[in-house]
DNA sequence: GGTACGATAGAACAGCGTTCGATAGAGATG
DNA sequence: CATCTCTATCGAACGCTGTTCTATCGTACC
């Protein structure tokens, strides 16, 4: 690790030089320009300029990398979501922040993978993680209840940002295949499905093709805020 | 792919004769006994008693081998649910299906992290998805409130499993550190946070402190369908 | 018996995270 | 000014991974 984090860009003319900063966004571009699989260490020294072995000296493991990187990140969004004012109801507040958090995963969508990992490195979680808990301290909630509102809503961001998350079949990342063509393929195998056996399916297809994913985290979201707000008796 | 499946068990003595079932049973077993970093072609081709390359008859990728293997266990999840015979109240008979689901996922962790990820060959998936829908087709709501509802309980159910889903740091899977102590551990850095910075964190700290997974799972999914409910105006 | 094909397997390949040992450079010390 | 120390760097190697290539065995069929 690194001890003294003073004067680290003196850079050499042969060798290159680091700091955690650079290594953390220049990780971030990786994974945002090419998703998970393209952030190696390899790739990574190249891009810094380096060798391999010097990344070990910021991070301990890939693991760590990709704590790091994350938490990097999340400070960005803490800032986003410190900057809302609250206004009188909590649970618009608690609703304002998540969907100021699902906005930053749908940009990132590698996001939701590594999100919460490990509060021992990612500060910055651990903060959002409390700024998601003031609004419930201001609903008449007991401390479980409370605990289980602040862990209901990470539950939807997380389980929404990984069906995101998830690399697409290369054709899309490749851009040779739009987001709408991939959802209508799968649409199409369904449609073709017994009438009989599958009524649900049939009966949710069309939605199901072209939807948008925002509009489906917001619903999932304001299922579990409409039963937040019954359980406060608000 | 294997065409004719017929008489696949007919052993000879030094090649080794392996079936897809066998090879989806073992694989089951491996990310059973020690997570799905245990999973490798070669591990499981010892375990097949055959060579590595074998496996590729059955399986194109190691993708396309946890989504069968996954969709092998979804069956028997798939078999439990269809089991349940449906009550008077739909809601009632989602929640017994997620809880039922939500079991398979505490026994095998690993299942949230492929769950659903592709239902072209996860047929299974696909039937419960289907099953999961049946519910909602008595509710008085939109198709696209349907959509929504099942796949709002399904994110439920994907974001508890993540929390789950993500290997133990090897000392509570040796079993050297046991489950609570483990919680216990973040939960004292959590306490030594600042009182004045930290006002949630402390107040839920002592639920967060051993708390059960099944209750936090059925707590938020609680809240989820009190929503659904009150949108159902039932 | 010969032939076609289902099914198996060893060896090799490229890529990954990680470790090792050597070493360049700046600042302090004599 | 020489030397010593400690931070920071790097190339090369190790063991492991998924995957592919090529050769082969064994059975069913004509």
């Amino acid at each position: 690790m690194p001890r003294h984090q003073n004067r680290a860009a003196a850079g050499g003319r042969r060798r290159a030089s680091h700091s955690m900063e650079s290594v953390l966004t220049e990780a971030v571009a990786l994974l945002d320009e090419a998703g998970p699989s393209a952030l190696t260490f390899r790739a990574l020294a190249q891009r810094l300029g380096g060798g391999v072995a010097s990344i070990y000296w910021y991070v301990a493991s890939k693991d760590e990398l990709l704590d790091r990187a994350t938490d990097h990140v999340i400070g960005g969004v803490l800032a986003e979501i410190e900057a809302i004012e609250p206004g009188g109801d909590p649970v618009d507040d608690l609703r304002a922040m998540s969907l100021t958090l699902f906005d930053a995963i749908l940009v990132r969508p590698w996001l939701g993978n590594y999100f919460m990992r490990n509060t021992d490195v990612q500060g910055n979680a651990l903060r959002l993680y409390e700024k998601l808990g003031e609004p419930t301290l201001r609903l008449k909630l007991t401390a479980r209840q409370r605990f289980h509102a602040v862990s209901a809503i990470t539950t939807v961001v997380v389980g929404s940002a990984v069906d995101l998350g998830q690399e697409p079949p290369q054709e899309v990342l490749d851009g040779a295949l739009g987001r709408d063509e991939f959802l209508g393929r799968f649409a199409a195998t369904w449609r073709e499905l017994d009438a009989q056996d599958f009524p649900f399916v049939h009966e949710i297809v069309d939605e199901f093709d072209g939807h948008d994913d925002i509009e489906q985290f917001r619903a999932a979201l304001d299922l579990t805020l409409a039963g937040l707000r019954l359980q406060a008796g608000a």
